[in-house]
DNA sequence: GAACGCCGTGTTTTT
DNA sequence: CACGGCGTTC
């Protein structure tokens, strides 16, 4: 590999890109507009301060808002320096923090194999809490509290200090709930998502030297998405700079779009008054979309009063106009976003991965898949049910969880009686009590069930048995790698076993997904090389999210939200569902929150290279009723002149009409005189060979109520069909 | 103890 | 509508 000097790394660039690059010391705000170069900035500036003033790259700090973010830097640096690249901080607040909370745990009476806990393992903690506090749940919902203690923790303030500036009743509720939380997040030896810069935050205040030496160990921080940051990370960062202020906060107002996480956006517009000596620099040439879309987004945003005044402006030329389009339903808006991007490929030379849809909530993917599958076109959806929230593998890692860390409760309650084996509710309710009175962990409780008088002699057995499971499991974890630990606590568990014995399809697809967890298992071991811990392991996938997986090289689609848009690129991108009601989204009208909603059309807008879509429908199935939403408002703030508008909505049809393509209801073989849903799944019967119009052979594998069958097709897919309805035939 | 089904309930975005 | 919690039944 050759090495740029440090001259040809500032070629190429423009002028305040050039800038941000070359300033080498003090703070820094850069002000990058979408698509401005923004990473190329930041890899440059990085590989600069390397190249041209002898930084070693240990002593360099840099923060991305996700893993996938900080594995792209890491490779682009090490594309310009070379593999010493790889001794560099580059990782997410949470993977840093949580690196330097393993080495400190100590100092914080945490062991250091402590164990992060999800979303869902937080509420489902909390729900514990306000069980053990005898509160009703109706009244007390736990996501809600939960909310409550999360956005407490963003601002730093503590279970002690939430209690004293209570104002009513439900606060003072929360305020030992969270109480309550903490110190059983503190028994389990666990952390929430918050807690990791919390108590990192807590580290470096209450032990000087901790601080200290992580002061001047980073001569440089960099943060990506600075716009994004909470009040714990903002504290984090400047505590951490404060030695060599040498920051460096890269961010853009206007695509600030996590508050309801607790992202403040004062902290980049106020980053001046923090460092009144910073260097500010604004990037406003765009590489990446038109001029047409770059006006229409610059109008939208322009519509926030709240924001630092910026005007994307590029040479790419003018451009298609946006193109709007009215549809009847949400059903016509697939079709037509389905047509319309099988157009774009076939007339226009569109590949399936250069074109995006997005949406405002995950629920209107469903829709969309239906119609692509139906399509026979390739989609892969982002986000939406994550691979490591799927209860198969949160149980698979629970297992090595309560391995790792035997004081972890939540863990250990989800495999207690997962597979079945006969330990209930009350069997486990008799083991807190014990593990409570004896001040044990439930994994140490469960080892003494024989010592459990209130217990039948089965539930002893059968914890007994637990126990010496979860005994020998931890004796393989001590001498064998990750993937051969999780293999055999998936077979020893029966975990497995149990599986196979369901014989269904979705079983099946639990399983493979257990072995995928197993292939990373064992990706980890083979990367750490003899040097990993289990504990390290499940750190990683604790952090990990399926937005850092997302390969580009795949001939499909991609779906997602607006929010996993952000950092994104597409030649072209449709923005589904601009109604009111659903974007901006009912519920941010509420809670006047609509600025940000228009910062989130403004960053679905500029993803779009050459074409942007707009859809909206006239009448929409929701929650389970009908609704009539009118065109968004942001529409609206698009100069007409920069649209293209169509209307594809008909007058409302009476009656129906399926709309199933090309398919008459006498094609169905289907006797239309049962009608009605009720009986005529008696038409079919289990192991009738059946061909469906659109998915081909199959075989009946099960007759339900409602006139429904299952069907399993010879692409392997198992799918419930309405026999009114479906374009289905016995063979 | 487990399986089933009812009912009520809440429905945004996610590291 | 879809899910989860909870009570009922086996």
């Amino acid at each position: 590999m050759i090495k740029p000097s440090a001259a040809q790394l500032l070629e190429g660039l423009n002028e305040p890109q050039r800038r941000a690059v070359e300033v080498a010391s003090g703070p820094v705000l850069v002000l990058a507009g979408a698509g401005s170069g923004k990473t190329r900035v930041l890899t440059h500036r990085v590989a600069f301060l390397i190249a041209a003033h002898g930084v070693r790259p240990h002593e360099i700090l840099a923060i991305t808002f996700t893993n996938k973010a900080a594995g792209e830097m890491k490779e682009r640096i090490e594309s310009l320096v070379g593999p010493i690249a790889r001794t560099m901080w580059i990782s997410t607040f949470h993977s840093a923090c949580a690196r330097i909370l393993r080495k400190e745990a100590q100092s914080l009476g945490y062991q250091r194999n402590f164990t992060i806990y999800d979303a869902a393992d937080q509420v489902r903690l909390v729900r514990r809490c306000l069980k053990e506090l005898n509160l009703d749940d109706k009244r007390f919902p736990p996501r809600g509290i939960h909310a409550v203690i999360s956005s407490a923790k963003n601002q730093l303030i503590g279970a002690e200090e939430f209690a004293g500036m209570t104002e009513d009743f439900f606060d003072d509720t929360v305020a030992q709930t969270y109480r309550l939380y903490q110190k059983m997040l503190f028994a389990n030896n666990a952390m929430d998502f918050d807690d990791l810069m919390v108590r990192t935050v807590e580290l470096f205040q209450n032990f000087s030297d901790r601080l200290e030496h992580y002061q001047s160990a980073f001569h440089h921080i960099l943060v990506d998405e600075y716009q994004d940051t909470n009040h714990a990370q903002y504290t984090l960062v400047n505590l951490l700079g404060r030695e060599h202020r040498n920051i460096c906060v890269v961010g853009d107002d206007d695509q600030s779009i996590y508050s309801w996480r607790g992202a403040d956006v004062r902290n980049i517009l106020d980053f001046e008054k923090d460092y009144p000596e910073a260097v500010v620099i604004k990037l406003e040439q765009n590489y990446r979309s038109t001029q047409t879309i770059l006006t229409a987004a610059n109008h939208v945003v322009g519509h926030n009063q709240d924001r630092k005044s910026k005007e994307l402006w590029t040479e790419l030329g003018t451009g298609d106009p946006v193109t709007v389009t009215e549809l009847d339903d949400e059903h016509a808006e697939a079709r037509y976003v389905a047509g319309e991007a099988m157009r774009l490929q076939q007339d226009e030379g569109y590949r399936p991965q250069d074109i995006a849809v997005f949406y405002r909530v995950n629920a209107q993917s469903r829709v969309l898949e239906d119609i692509l599958v139906r399509y026979g076109m390739a989609y892969r959806v982002v986000g939406g049910t994550k691979f490591y929230e799927r209860a198969e593998i949160k149980d698979a890692v629970a297992y090595l969880t309560v391995i790792d860390n035997p004081a972890d409760s939540v863990g250990f309650g989800r495999i207690v009686n997962s597979p079945k084996r006969g330990i209930g509710a009350a069997t486990v309710a008799s083991l807190t009590r014990f593990a409570d009175a004896e001040g044990l962990t439930m994994t140490a409780a469960a080892a003494r069930a024989g010592d459990i008088a209130d217990l039948r002699t089965a539930a002893q057995k059968s914890l007994a048995a637990f126990s010496g499971l979860l005994r020998r499991l931890a004796e393989t974890a001590g001498k064998s790698p990750v993937a051969e630990t999780l293999d055999e606590a998936l077979t020893a568990s029966g975990y497995i076993e149990a599986l196979q014995a369901e014989r269904t399809i979705e079983a099946e697809g639990r399983i493979e997904n257990l072995m995928e967890l197993v292939g990373v298992a064992e990706e980890y071991d083979r990367r750490a090389a003899g040097e990993g811990s289990l504990s390290q392991f499940l750190q990683e996938i604790s952090l990990y999210t399926d937005i850092d997986k997302l390969a580009e090289t795949q001939e499909a689609l991609t779906l997602m939200t607006l929010h996993n848009a952000k950092g994104l690129e597409f030649p072209a991108v449709f923005i589904i569902g601009a109604e009111e009601g659903i974007f901006p989204h009912s519920r941010s009208l509420e809670e006047q929150n609509l600025e940000e909603e228009r910062r989130l059309c403004y960053v679905g807008m500029t993803r779009a290279m050459k074409r942007l879509y707009f859809c909206y429908t006239t009448t929409r199935n929701l929650y389970g009723g009908r609704s009539y939403n009118m065109a968004s408002r942001f529409l609206g703030e698009i100069p007409d002149e920069l649209l293209r508008f169509e209307s594809k909505a008909g007058p409302s049809r009476v009656g129906g009409g399926s709309s199933f393509i090309g398919l008459q209801p006498d094609d169905t073989g289907i006797d239309e005189a049962a009608g009605g849903g009720g009986d005529t799944a008696s038409f079919f019967s289990v192991g009738d060979k059946v061909v469906h119009a659109v998915f081909g052979d199959g075989m009946v594998t099960g007759v339900e109520r409602g006139g429904t069958v299952a069907v399993r097709f010879v692409d392997g897919s198992e799918r419930k069909l309405m026999v009114d309805y479906a374009p289905l035939k016995k063979k």
